[in-house]
DNA sequence: AACTAATGTTTGCAGTGTAAACATAATAGC
DNA sequence: GCTATTATGTTTACACTGCAAACATTAGTT
């Protein structure tokens, strides 16, 4: 028998979000309908959600945590390995989990550093991230390890968002001549070696 | 007095639209409240864009438009100052006009390809920017341009992304340290220099 | 056992995208 | 010039949304 009180209602809740969001896309994930697949009223979400913003950042804070796992799996002696590994981890999150990638960068969280765990999760990752850059250009000079951190991040996420324009295009128009499609789509289809050749110029 | 047609409807809610984008966020803006400021009824602009997406395609167009208009202002013999000018082009567009830079390379318009015009329009933009790639690096090889033609784009296109994560931040955040958002609020303090070294680099 | 806080439901409001039925005006064919 | 057609506008309707407020039930403290 079902009782009033759920009991772990937050996590389950949390749970079923990141499914639909990554089944459905972050703009179909509505509170609504997040509460009935859960099987509570309209409205009980708010009682631990405030806002949608703040089941935004719930998720995308789960995203972070995902990515960070995934990108310091690799633990070789090698630093390039290891760089090369966390960007191919990368691109994978982001075109396997596209809508949660969506939340995580794009602009439905207006302000992530209004939301302390998520701002947390964000600044791990960097850190991590940061660390291996650090370790594969044996640069001492922090503004310089800055510099190329931020740098090899954009080159990387400004990548994932062309390969993602890539995928959602019907393959036909693979054969239309001189559009910026094709091009990613050479990149795209010998993306270990662009890494390679990617990460000579950091 | 006003008569029953409007007789430039079209363009009028295209304008407007884009004045309201850029004012209130592409989000913000619904076929409704379009109708309302242009003082038609609420299910009139259905007549002109079939569908909220359509919309968000004309909005887009105008805004690959705008922004090829401003990358193909500078005429320089000088092909490194012709790149530089349209870097710091796109950059000041995707800063400004935000909420429309969303539009075109966000993922509310899931496939572009699907409205010509705009596929077009982002087209020309692309074969723009990879002319001026290919005049700079002195390169033959078209695989090579148009891998560099991506890279590069795809690196401004990410450090956009990351400077406006910066300008959405409270500037009390600017003074916690090890956090990405301090790293890119330095390379944002001298982003010329930043630029400089960027192009070296290509 | 009783009070309080947490967590659930019901109800209600204003806003949304969009389909259908209808009204009016511009246009094309005769 | 009259009429049939088409384009473009309005009204109405439906199912959905975020979220606030009032209410119900239970868990935790004292």
């Amino acid at each position: 028998m079902k009782s009033y009180h759920h009991g772990n209602l937050k996590k389950e809740l949390l749970t079923c979000a990141l499914k639909m969001c990554e089944r459905d896309g972050y703009t179909k994930l509505s509170i609504r309908s997040l509460a009935k697949e859960s099987n509570v009223s309209q409205t009980a979400p708010y009682r631990h959600f405030k806002t949608k913003e703040e089941l935004y950042a719930a998720v995308a804070t789960e995203g972070f945590n995902k990515l960070y796992k995934v990108m310091s799996k690799s633990k070789s002696q090698d630093h390039k390995k290891n760089l090369i590994s966390s960007g191919k981890e990368y691109i994978n999150f982001g075109l396997k989990n596209s809508n949660t990638y969506d939340l995580m960068f794009g602009t439905a969280i207006a302000d992530f550093t209004k939301y302390p765990t998520l701002f947390i999760s964000a600044n791990r990752l960097y850190q991590h991230f940061r660390s291996e850059v650090a370790n594969h250009s044996n640069e001492k000079d922090q503004d310089r390890i800055d510099e190329k951190s931020i740098n090899t991040w954009a080159k990387i996420h400004g990548l994932v968002g062309l390969l993602r324009k890539l995928q959602a295009v019907p393959s036909k128009v693979l054969k239309i001549p001189d559009t910026p499609i094709v091009a990613i789509n050479k990149i795209s289809k010998d993306l270990d070696g662009y890494l390679e050749r990617f990460i000579e110029k950091i």
